[in-house]
DNA sequence: ACCTTTATTAACCAAATGGTTAATCCAATT
DNA sequence: AATTGGATTAACCATTTGGTTAATAAAGGT
């Protein structure tokens, strides 16, 4: 996270004037000029605290990947039973997608743009292995127990981020669509927050 | 689609080469000499036969949004009962994830990059909104018979949508996250045709 | 063979863009 | 008051990039 400690004023609105225009147009799309004029300041500054366009993305990047793998971690690692934590985990995403739609588009957006070495670096400092390798062995415990059908874990986890996260990825093509205005389209996200972890505990109950 | 009557070898093979960089490269990212190179001609070619960049990108993105969508009118509009349809739509999107897997990382990432109004224009022709409303109608015939729950359809075709599509979107997350080898990964693919429309028909149910 | 149209190329251009520099401002230090 | 160090700016630079042009080659019709 932005650490308002030993960082300047300036250097701090830099960074969400870049956060802001990275997000909404891409790396690529994104102009130097633009998050200046964003920031208020002058272009040579942003060469002046992040020295290249490049390490001023991997900054961003870094912080928007912190802030959407937190909500997994935390959910995964914590100690709630399966059903608490499936219900925490969507509405969680379901909430980032309404709140902050730009951090799932920007992430998957730029990770599927980016050579993997590039990504691979960035996810490794979010430990997201060691967390999912926890929930993994909490659900062989559970289908061991037969409080669930047996199933495979990542396929969970994939149905539950899929639910979750894609709407918000793919809003203008769904709302434009399946004809929904906007206030439709947010209150369709309202509805899944119990549609989903619903169909998500269905699917893992004994038959 | 590409209508090989009444074009040239070069347009064609110049369509071919742009389709390959755009989806790749993302639209910002593309760059018209590397079309061009890809294309084993010289840049100008482009220009004397699309003009610019944006009407080559338009060509590119229309022709990627009408597969894209293809499946989904085929399906919608068929005669199938609703679970027949509900299992045509799976495998053909989960399909598409496998052996075609940029076509709606291409489609999602643009669309959020772009102008609404620019991308209306290009989802207007594709006649989606009318297949929808059919779609709609018989889900509606099957609630008001008691086939199934009562639901909102538009829910629906958003679980579906997300439970293939999300999985090709965010495959270079997922996998390295939930460290799975390439193999992994597609295997995983393969058992999600059964596991994604299983899902969803549970979830339709009546209880 | 001659002419016209279409296809293709190399060279070129102007604008945009990431990045640099040298000068200036300003606050704290001596 | 003079000095010092970082912060800030305007002007500048080199490269990239989409796009153009003028000349040439090829194809087709007469």
């Amino acid at each position: 996270m932005t650490d308002t400690e030993n960082i300047s004023e300036t250097e701090v609105r830099i960074l969400q004037a870049a956060t802001e225009v990275f997000r909404t147009r891409g790396r690529d799309g994104a102009r130097m000029q633009d998050i200046a004029d964003a920031a208020g300041i002058n272009k040579a500054m942003l060469h002046y605290y992040f020295r290249s366009k490049d390490q001023l993305f991997e900054r961003v990047f870094k912080e928007s990947a912190a802030m959407f793998f937190e909500r997994i971690r935390e959910v995964m690692g914590g100690e709630d039973d399966l059903l608490e934590k499936i219900r925490k985990l969507c509405t969680a995403y379901i909430d980032m997608g309404i709140s902050e739609p730009y951090i799932p588009v920007f992430i998957i957006g730029e990770v599927n743009r980016n050579p993997e070495t590039f990504i691979k670096k960035m996810f490794d400092q979010q430990g997201m292995r060691s967390e999912f390798r926890k929930f993994r062995k909490s659900i062989e415990a559970d289908i061991e127990k037969k409080k669930i059908r047996s199933l495979d874990p990542a396929q969970l986890v994939i149905n539950m981020l899929s639910l979750c996260l894609f709407p918000a990825l793919a809003r203008p093509m769904l709302q434009f669509n399946l004809a929904m205005t906007d206030k439709e389209f947010r209150q369709s996200m309202d509805d899944r927050k119990t549609i989903v972890p619903d169909m998500i505990i269905r699917s893992i109950q004994l038959p």
